[in-house]
This record gives structure tokens, sequence and C-alpha cells, in this order.
DNA sequence: CTGAAAGCGCTTACAG
DNA sequence: CTGAAAGCGCTTACAG
């Protein structure tokens, strides 16, 4: 930092905060250039002489010069800027999602703003408060925006990414996995064990992840032969709710002997609950399939079977559209559907 | 939105991204005011007249209008952006904290620009992208920032929070829960249900949080007449880790009785690993005894004992010291302890 | 290939 | 109390 020094850049009158920091002027001035000429060596599209931006760049690395994103988003209507819209974060598969997908968007240059919302109520401010930096993109994880937050996305021309659980709202962008063919896979993985009468644990009744698992599962159930799996309402994607949801389990006249849960957490729940409110052996006495393959379906007390998510391949597509949004705003919306990986099989499925 | 096309903002050639925004020139043009005036309404310390305040308040919040954070920050060298690095994601507790964390500078009107590093070693690169962004203070939440990241956050001017972890830099604010104290409670805990030989599993051995309720720990057992506890190194705060000290656990000569762990989930890990690879029963054997009182430690399959961190206190003073920061930087660090909660007995633990 | 100039959307001394 | 002007750090037509 000795060279910040050395350029004679003094802290100035605005900058009580003692941010000294090298500008495009104090690259210019030390280089004996113009700012347009030292502007223009960070563009690969911008026409200068190779030699001239082999020196720019040089210098700037030396001084520790970064364009200042703030002043070029002015100029360009590009920020660098991901949104990041989350809800649901007591889901664990949603902060290992939310990892990866910020160090992808960070390789391809761009930073995550997060918005974080308890409860779904108070989203609509903080996408106020984000918009106002006009994001490039919004990606938006296990939460439903309001339909004036979307049109606020539109206005602010900020275009949507729904992963995982996608949008109502044809406009925007959406990736996630086949969840019907996941439903589906649940369906044989349990058929091909023996099991007759089945179940499914349904969660957010809307989320469009819980209704394509469903249906994915009771199709491919109806198609076996078998008779159609009882869904019981959890309400939603929470171990609590899966808990509750063995109460109600509890209450079938009938009872299934293999289940699928919307997602993992909600196996969970609906494991502990089944044990210790109904004092029923899991896989003993009846086999329970979860969905996500988050790490803890892996530990030795859990030993959740369940169908793995095509995490890599979600993040990397997500990734990739984003790069493509940030360049080109204007893409028609599309959605993008990865396979589920292969059914984990752990401890608590067996055969009948 | 009918009123920006009433204001007969167009387009304009830069927006090639269908952004029209209304800005403070469209606003002054419509009042009828300089575009100074319109600015210092916003401002309360600002002079203006009260009639005209209301004036341009109302007005803008008809048409929309919010100032552009950029623009703003080009100005004053404030960015009202607050850096999130986080990096043991794995950790349960994180994910409740960034959350809660993330609404509370909503509030004060901050947003949030996350880094989230799957390795420590990448952090860095992150962290000179965040830098460019100029935030005006950057949490740390269980990452350790190397020496020379460090250094660029002190020349690009935001202070930093470590949160939880506290830092050895004697240049940084710290938030963080009286650490010693609870590894104190905890021996108390045990001791006052007739444990009598106890043993610490120990995470990643330089963390500060590590050492504080290990050093907390050791010291009042020792005070208290006992002999000194066992430490196990587990190595991380990871469930896996955990589990492989269950390993080095079995290997003691004399068995310990009461266990604290690092954290709720190393004690998870501890616990799944006693129970499967040695065969012991907890309580039964064992008592075990966590830290943080993360949601999952109240699941009935875990049902574990812990001492409480007090999560609302530590975000709400971390949010107060990131308002003070973002209104002058220069303040001298400081570093906040807040006293644990009291232990939250469940079913690891029982009376020898 | 390079430079001077305009302007992105703001804030804030400086006059009046 | 208000307005005209300068300037924050950039990019990018426009000349040369």
């Amino acid at each position: 930092m000795e060279e910040v020094n050395e350029l004679g850049v003094s802290a100035g009158p605005g900058s009580r905060k003692g941010r000294s920091r090298v500008t495009v002027k104090d690259l210019a001035r030390d280089l004996g250039m113009s700012v347009s000429t030292v502007s223009r060596a960070f563009y690969a599209e911008a026409v200068v002489a190779p030699a001239t931006r082999e020196l720019v760049l040089k210098r700037a690395r030396e001084l520790g010069y970064r364009p200042n994103p703030m002043a070029q988003s002015l100029k360009t209507n590009r920020t660098q800027i991901a949104g990041m819209v989350v809800s649901d974060i007591t889901n664990p598969f949603y902060p290992e999602v939310m990892s990866r997908l910020a160090a992808g968007l960070h390789e391809i240059g761009m930073n995550v703003m997060l918005i974080s919302a308890p409860q779904a109520g108070e989203i609509d401010d903080a996408v106020k408060l984000l918009l106002s930096y006009q994001p490039d993109l919004v990606i938006i994880l296990a939460a439903t925006l309001s339909s004036e937050a979307m049109r606020e996305c539109r206005t602010a021309g900020s275009p949507c990414i729904f992963f995982n659980r996608l949008s109502s709202d044809p406009d925007s962008f959406g990736v996630s996995c086949d969840n019907a063919k996941g439903g589906g896979k649940a369906a044989d993985f349990l058929i091909k064990r023996n099991h007759k009468r089945l179940a499914y644990i349904s969660a957010y009744a809307d989320a469009s992840t819980n209704m394509e698992r469903r249906d994915g599962f009771l199709k491919r159930v109806v198609e076996r032969g078998l008779t159609r799996p009882v869904v019981i309402e959890a309400g939603s994607f929470s171990y609590e709710a899966g808990y509750e949801a063995a109460g109600a389990f509890g209450e079938l006249e009938e009872r299934p002997d293999g289940v699928f849960c919307a997602n993992d957490i909600v196996a969970l729940g609906f494991i502990d609950g089944v044990r210790n409110r109904l004092g029923l052996d899991v896989p003993g006495d009846i086999s329970v399939v979860g969905f996500d393959d988050i790490a803890m379906a892996g530990w030795p007390s859990h030993g959740l079977t369940t169908v793995g998510q095509p995490v890599d391949e979600m993040v990397s597509a997500t990734v990739e559209l984003a790069a493509t949004l940030a360049a080109d705003p204007r893409e028609k919306p599309i959605v993008t559907r990865l396979a589920p990986r292969a059914i984990v099989e752990r401890t608590t499925t067996r055969r009948r």
C-alpha cells in the first residue's frame, strides 16, 4: 500500500473515512495517459493498443486499482450484483445451496446481495431496498414473491430466477429439479421393495416442488396398479410439520407401509414423530423416503433414504444463466429442469 | 407505475435494460423545484422548509422515487452496505444468525453483501471483490480472515466486526458470548448432578470460542476440586469431527461420565459416535452437554442439553454497532460480551 | 489508436 | 430557505 502514498493521493476532504482509494485519475496521472485510455484498457471490446493495455493493467495491479463498481454502474446500468432472496432458512438444503451459489457467482465476478426474511410478509420492503441497488438479476430461493414485488422487479429491470421452487409467473426464469420424475423414482423404489400401501406427506401445498413431487409420486403408483396413496398435509417444509404429520398418520384406519415425504427435513420430523408418538419402528413397520439428500440425511442417527437433488448441476445452470442475464437481461424466460440423482438407500427403508 | 409514464421519463439510450427509473431530476421537474431542494428533503439534517419537505416526500412516495444509492455513495463515501463473510455454513447456528442479522440490518436501511467461502482459502479473492463496493463495515461469521485480507479491509476503510468467533487482531470489533462463563456453567451443571470424571471435546483448536469454552470449563472444574478434564481434539466445528472424537473417547483408560462439547453440532456427532461405535448409552453411561442451542438440539431425536447462546442480544448488539459504524467508522474497536443463557436441560444428561 | 468532453444520479458548499 | 454549480469515479460517443 506504500504505492498509494508514492502516488501522492491525499485523503482529501470528502474522506473523513480515511479511504484513500486509487482512482482511474490517479492511475492515468501516474502513467501519463488520459483517463479515457486507462479506462479502455479494462474492456476487452474497447480498442486500445495492446502494449498500452498491458502497461495499464500491470500498473493497476501494482497500485491495487480496481474500477469503482458504483461509478461504473452509474454509466453502464450494470451493477454486477445478484440479489438473493431467501426465506426458508431453517431447511438446511438452502444454506448449502446459498453457499455454493455465492461461490459460483463470485467466480463470474458478481457479488451477492442477500435478502432474508424470517416471515414471508417482511420480504416486500427488503426487496425494495435491494432493488434500489439495481441488481442485474435476483435469485429467489424458497421464497414466494408477492405479485407486487415481482412487478417491481420487472420495472426495475431485474429479471428473476427462481431456484428450486418455481413461480407461477410466466415472466420469470427457473432452475429446478425434475421433481415429478423424482416422485416417480420414489414410487418405483418402494414398489420394487414390495410396499403395498403408500402415503405422501405434503409440505407447503402451493409450492411447485411439493405439487410436482406429489403428483409424480401418485401418478406412478397408480400406473403401477397400486391404490392411490393417501396424502397427509403437513403444511410446511419443516421438521415440526413432519413431526405433527405423524399424528394424522396415526389416525389412518389402514396404516401405509411406505411413506414418501416432500423433503428431507419433513421426513426427519415425520420419522421422529412416528417413533415417539406412535411407537412405530422405522423401517420395521414403515419405510420412509425423503427428497434432497441434505448432509443430515447421511448422519447415522437418521440414515435417511432419499431422492438426491442434482445440486451441482442446478447451481451451475443458475450461474450460467446469471452470466447470460448480466450481459443481456432481455433474454426470454426459460425454465431449466435437471434430472434428480439416483435414490440413496440408507436405513429408513427395507424390503417388505 | 403509471406515474412514471405521466412524468414522461423515457427509457433513454443508455437503458437497453428497459430500466426506467425516476431520478431526482424527474422529481424536481415534476414539482417545479430545483434538484438541490429535492435532494435536501431526504436529509433530516438539511435545512429546508418543512412544507417543502413534506411535498417532496409525498410526491416521491407517489412516484416511487428512491435515491440511487450508487450515486449517493459516490458523493458521500457511504454505501449502506454491510459485507457479510461466512465460511462455516454447515453449522446450523450460522444460517439462523445470518437470517436475523440480515433482517436487523435491513431495518436500519443497510443491505447485506454476502461472501461465502466453502474453503477458507478462497475467501481472500471474494473479500477483494466485496471491498470494491466499499462496504461501510464487514461482519465476519465463523471465518478467519487472513491478515492480508484484514489489512485490505483497513485500507479500504471498512471496519470489521467479528461475530461470535473473535479475531486476534486488536483493531477489529467483536460481538460474542461470554464463552468462558458458558464453559463454567456447563461445569457447574455436570458437577451439581454428581459427575466425577469430565471431558471436553475441542473443535477448531485456534478458534476463540473453542478456547474460551474449554478454559472456562477446565478452570471451573478444577476450582470445584475435581480432576482436570481430559481434552479430546476433534479438530473442527462439525458433526463429522464430533463423530470421530467418539473413537478417541473410546480409547481412554478411565471413561469420563460427563462430556462438554465445543458446540451443539459437535455434540450431536459425538453422541452418535458414542452410541454407534462404542455402544454406549447417552445419558445412561455418559452425559453430554453442548453449546449454542440450535433448533436441532430441541428435536426429540436429539434432545440435547446445552448452553444457550444469547443470539437475540448478540444480533441486536451487532446491528447497533453497525449503525454506529455506518455513521462514523472511526469509532475505536470494542468487543462486546453477552452473558450466555441458562442451560437448557434435555435428555442427554442425567444425575449420577 | 488516443484525448477532451459530456454525463450517469446524486450531494453540498457557496451565493443569494 | 432555495438554486446554480461543482464534482464523486467512471464510460463512451466524438474528434482528431
